[in-house]
RNA sequence: GGCGGGAUGGCGAAAUCGGCAGACGCAUUGGACUUAAAAUCCAAUGGACCGCAAGGUCCGUGUGGGUUCAAUUCCCACUCCCGCUACCA
């Protein structure tokens, strides 16, 4: 009997994921689709994820950020783009010391065991990386040119080494930067305050660059996440004001204070030093120092909100440089030696912590600002005036505003020499030493004659030496390795040191992206024409816990190389993408709740498919999602689906010829959904929608399937294939097989769409009457405002809303909707 | 305290430019298939009320006000939640 190919039926298949998914995994494990050219002749499109540190797992935050990276590189590939997507690690740091104390092994061996089975997750879940491409920053061949660019700064006095208090976190046994301590706990044991310990280290002076940092922000305007501008603005922390000398009375020492606010100095009733003064070691009598020391234990590790201003007077009197008063020196606790020059005029009627001081201790109130419109106050035990205003009893500055003061008097105060117009920072110079083992070398030497000398470039790198007893001891322990340690110094040849600590691992993350661009190259980190090639980044994406720390560092390191003229780019990346956190069942993800969803028990449940999608589909991917499986059964579901019904529909030839109404909806539903799958991915990414799009399609689908013809089934399948490519590169492909066809599906072109096709027919216009919905018409597109009119007053749904009352207004909006306004 | 983001069904969410609130999915319920279950397919599903039913009415996007023919969307005030930051002079 001859079946008539109408009527020729496929038998369906069932969706056997962990089939499907080994299959192509096996075929694609050496294969080179996504190897990035710098000699294409296609645009080029480089779309970056941060790199992770080898942990060991990945679990599912890290597949959210991933497949969002992946969906894009994928998509833009299939756009016809020279696609750069590369992956890396972030190996050096402390837990891998701290699992070599624990288990008695050495850190590169642990490093590397997680790096390889943290790469062998990312390729069962497909992540479309140029792997020829990878990064180990605790590669010699990599931290030889973080030495490299150490020498650089060090050149350029960019590098330079201090004595200096340092947060010190008794945990990791090292030196934290200040942006890795976060509300005075240590960023990586919350539980731990960080102390303060004077030592003798390297800093990098990213203060040069602050002005900089700052206002080239404007250019990531757009680009960038609002919020992160606005961490990093907040950061740097920029302030105008003024440096003003009080004279120590009956001596020549100056106590320098900085005040936003020098038009209020003539209402400065004392002077106010940190407990931490270096001046309070001669100021203050044996009693006095010990009060000071108790201010500065007292402080560590509370909220600022909940300590009560204290102070006491120091005994000795300061005179304002602006009148002459005499006013009383006082230490308090609210005083904070880090920031500007750790004393302040307290000027009570004009600021609300000098005020609250003031007020407790009985320290002089004296108003001299008064309102623009109004009058200087007289109750000085209401709450400050904080605003700009007018001057008055400020000797000859009196009766000027604010702001002009403000000028006039800094400038006064330079010409005089007791002060001058200052401008300061909330950021500090990044220090970069750390006491521990698995890091980068700090390429200097100290030599007994000759001080510290640069290991010379061609020495280039100080290898890290292996094998060495870990102790976390507090110093480093390559100061217990000899033939590391001694070494002859480069200039006079004479025994010297070798420096022992090694760098803060944020430097290793500070510029691994250009190294993508060049990765093999061993005379310098990269070479300038491909990186001038591949950057900016077009798109980075990651987690906004970085928003200050890698961030700031990265536009830092970026900015120098741009002056050494490494790079013509002053910012590195164009865009980035902030993606929100995955919480489990509710619940922040963390090892001690046992909570973490790991990629490997979802890739072998539901599949990597199912994994990417749902994190895709749960919500935008700016937003937090909350991982739950039976959320991602919907997605098992659905992705069974669209396989059985592809494999039932293929094998079908035909000439695209449409016949009947089902073949017309299915293909408008089609071409729908292809054009707002193309803008999403080129505008918002909403990806949860875009997946909620091919859902409705596939819904059509199976709704119309029996009345479709053949001849449009082989265009439908082809497309899908094509639409699903981004998010799900298994089912995609096995389909793209299953229709006959050769090649990577996610190298084929992204599907076009009609936008004539995907017109609805008629347009449905909803007819309302004083605003409440009453009726539908269904009309073609662009039939006249008047003609809508009458229909829907003509409606017989609607006839009853209008009995009795009086047609105000009818608003018609052609296309789009008809009110009518009756009363 | 400061800055930023948010609040929509039982749940995750959608509504892109002021124009049908709740797309899509989860969960639930009912039906089909099955000896049965699972799987699958179909359908219903914001709330209250009216109706035997078809169907209909009213309410409804954190709270209170405003602008508008029309507000989840714009404006004002407030409440709560989340994130970051914090005696920054």
């Amino acid at each position: 009997m001859e079946i008539s190919p109408q009527l020729k039926v496929m038998p369906e298949k069932p969706y056997d994921h962990s089939h499907i998914e080994l299959k192509w995994h096996e075929r694609w494990q050496n294969a080179s689709f996504y190897q990035a050219d710098e000699h294409s002749d296609k645009p080029k499109y480089y779309v970056l994820e941060m790199l992770p540190y080898p942990s060991g797992t990945l679990h599912i935050g890290h597949i959210r950020n991933y497949s969002i990276g992946d969906a894009l590189a994928r998509y833009k590939w299939m756009r016809g783009f020279n696609v750069l997507h590369p992956m890396g690690w972030d190996a050096f740091g402390l837990p891998a010391e701290n699992a070599a104390i624990a288990n008695k092994r050495p850190p590169r061996d642990w490093t590397l065991q997680n790096i390889a089975a943290m790469k062998k997750t990312h390729r069962r879940f497909a992540f479309s990386y140029d792997w020829n491409r990878e990064v180990s920053t605790c590669e010699p061949e990599y931290y030889r040119w973080n030495q490299w660019f150490f020498l650089k700064m060090l050149e350029r006095g960019l590098a330079y080494r201090k004595r200096a208090l340092l947060n010190w976190c008794s945990k990791c046994a090292t030196v934290l930067a200040n942006e890795q301590v976060v509300e005075g706990c240590c960023w990586r044991h919350e539980d731990t305050p960080v102390e303060q310990r004077a030592l003798e280290q390297w800093f990098l002076k990213i203060t040069d660059y602050a002005d900089q940092l700052l206002d080239e922000i404007k250019g990531l305007e757009g680009g960038w996440p609002e919020r992160v501008l606005t961490m990093q603005r907040n950061w740097i922390g920029r302030s105008e004001g003024a440096e003003i000398d009080f004279r120590l009375e009956g001596a020549e020492t100056r106590i320098r204070v900085f005040t936003t606010r020098v038009d209020t100095i003539y209402g400065a009733t004392c002077v106010i030093l940190a407990p931490e003064h270096p001046l309070n070691e001669t100021l203050l009598d044996d009693a006095g120092k010990a009060r000071a020391k108790a201010m500065v234990d007292s402080r560590a590790n509370r909220d600022p909100g909940d300590i009560e201003k204290e102070g006491f007077f120091s005994g000795h009197y300061a005179v304002n440089p602006y009148s002459g008063e005499r006013v009383p020196i006082w230490v308090g606790n609210f005083v904070l030696m880090g920031y500007g020059t750790g004393a302040i005029m307290a000027v009570p009627a004009h600021d609300e912590r000098d005020h609250e001081f003031c007020q407790k201790y009985g320290i002089h109130i004296r108003p001299v600002i008064r309102p623009v419109d109004g009058t200087l106050a007289t109750d000085t035990s209401k709450p400050a005036f904080t605003d700009d205003g007018v001057l008055e009893n400020s000797g000859p500055w009196s009766d000027l505003g604010s702001e002009e003061a403000r000028a006039k008097m800094s400038a006064y105060a330079q010409e005089k020499g007791f002060g001058k117009a200052a401008i300061t920072y909330r950021i500090k110079d990044w220090g970069i030493s750390r006491q521990r083992y698995w890091g980068t070398p700090i390429p200097v030497i100290h030599c007994p004659s000759c001080g510290v000398v640069p290991v010379p470039e061609d020495q280039l790198p100080v290898v890290l030496p292996e094998r060495i007893e870990i102790t976390g001891s507090g110093r480093s322990p390559l100061e217990n390795v000899p033939e590391f340690v001694n070494v002859k110094c480069p200039h006079c040849g004479e025994p010297a040191k070798r420096e022992t600590d090694t760098m803060d691992t944020f430097m290793d993350s500070s510029w691994y992206f250009y190294r993508y661009c060049d990765p093999h190259n061993d005379r310098m980190p990269f070479d300038p024409a491909k990186v001038a090639y591949w950057f900016e980044i077009d798109q980075y994406i990651g987690g906004v816990e970085h928003a200050i720390l890698h961030l700031i560092y990265s536009r830092f390191f970026t900015k120098v190389m741009r002056d050494i003229g490494l790079v013509k780019n002053s910012e590195p990346a164009r865009r980035l993408f902030t993606q929100g956190m995955v919480i489990a069942e509710g619940a922040k993800m963390s090892k001690s709740k046992g909570n973490v969803v790991g990629a490997d028990m979802l890739a072998e449940k539901f599949g990597a498919d199912t994994a990417r999608m749902f994190v895709l589909f749960a919500a935008p991917p700016e937003k937090e999602v909350d991982w739950r499986s039976e959320g991602a059964e919907g997605i098992y579901r659905f992705l069974g689906r669209v396989y059985r019904f592809a494999t039932r529909n293929v094998g079908q030839t035909g000439d695209g010829s449409v016949t009947g109404s089902a073949d017309r909806k299915v293909l408008r539903k089609l071409h729908q959904t292809v054009q707002k799958i193309t803008e999403d991915f080129e505008t918002r990414w909403h990806f949860n929608t875009c997946i909620a799009g091919i859902m409705e399609l596939m819904n059509v689908l199976y709704a119309e399937e029996a009345n479709l013809s053949a001849s449009v089934k082989p265009e439908i399948l082809e497309k899908l294939a094509l639409l699903l490519a981004p998010f799900a590169p298994y089912v995609s492909q096995e389909i793209w097989e299953e229709l006959g066809k050769e090649g990577p599906v996610f190298r084929q072109c992204w599907p076009s769409f009609d936008p004539e096709l995907a017109k609805e027919e008629e347009a449905e216009i909803p007819v309302q009457v004083n605003g409440k919905l009453r009726s539908k018409i269904y009309a073609a597109f662009g039939t006249p405002k008047e003609e809508l009119e009458r229909r829907a007053l003509a409606d017989e749904k609607v006839r009853p809303f209008l009995a009795g009352k009086q047609l105000k207004k009818v608003i018609v909006i052609p296309d789009k909707l008809v009110n009518l306004v009756a009363g």
